[in-house]
DNA sequence: CGCACTTCTGACCTAAGTGGTCAGGAAAGT
DNA sequence: ACTTTCCTGACCACTTAGGTCAGAAGTGCG
């Protein structure tokens, strides 16, 4: 129930680059500058996000990292699945294919809405918000809420 | 983002205490059984219920463990919180805390959004709304829509 | 009291995940 | 040819996950 380093970096490189646009490709070495991330460790998380054509990347002089698509279709879910595997799975097995005995049958059922819930938050936010800083409404209204802020 | 072993468990064998409700102590050998739970780690874990004050024990013969408190004031939330720790750190520590810079200055809020929406659902579902197999509003509703059930 | 029963506790174990670093290879530009 | 930058795999220390084992300690009953 915890989010890792690594989809932290990611999703913070990502912001990056989306916020470059078409400016030619960006540095792994600015990346990290920018976002104060280790960059050899950086490097491996791009290379992840790569494999899974969120990004693109060119070597040599002038070379660098860019989106592989718009800033307003790439999401907070994908990024974070690309890095960390699927959301909200149980045990490793995803809550749809899990079967329950006895008085925990319905539990089942609370795992899918938390992932359901996960999702709401995660599939509506686009790198295109995230750095614009204008969230979508749903995402916006759960963080707007002073109860949120606080930690239990 | 995933749900650990050790949480469904502990969530398990909480439902079948509050089934169990008044009828004296349950021996964790029946509720292994009834959950299909390696006994002895199961064990560990309704110790560490007892020190967060969830449960209840007594050894001995006729001894075995019961809930602290009346399983409508018992949340799925408190039982994870007690296992895995705090719901929804990032690089643990607590997204409030968290200071970003440049363009993923938004990224707070999308943490606290995600935990937020988590709340929603771990703190609004109650042991008694388990094993009664009615769960809040807010929870059906979002384990009702068939999108949640398929994964991605 | 003595005994069976059950929880409690700590030590231990293997495998995997986290959060990295290091060294070198391979493309791209000049 | 040479520099630059990505690409890749190996490695490493530490922690967590998911358990098992052995024994201590409290509890009830005859």
């Amino acid at each position: 129930m915890r989010v890792s380093a690594k989809a932290d970096y990611a999703v913070r490189a990502a912001a990056e680059l989306a916020a470059a646009g078409d400016d030619g490709p960006v540095k792994g070495e600015r990346l990290a500058e920018a976002q104060d991330i280790p960059l050899q460790f950086l490097e491996h998380i791009l290379l992840e996000l790569k494999h899974h054509g969120i990004v693109r990347a060119r070597r040599g002089a002038k070379g660098g990292y860019w989106l592989a698509r718009p800033a307003d279709e790439v999401t907070i879910a994908e990024i974070v699945r690309a890095v960390e595997g699927p959301i909200a799975h149980v045990q490793s097995t995803p809550p749809e294919d899990i079967e329950y005995r006895g008085n925990s049958k319905a539990l089942q059922e609370v795992w899918i809405a938390v992932r359901a819930s996960l999702r709401t938050v995660l599939e509506e936010v686009t790198l295109a918000d995230l750095v614009s800083g204008e969230l979508p409404g749903v995402v916006s209204d759960l963080a707007a809420t002073p109860d949120a802020w606080v930690a239990r």
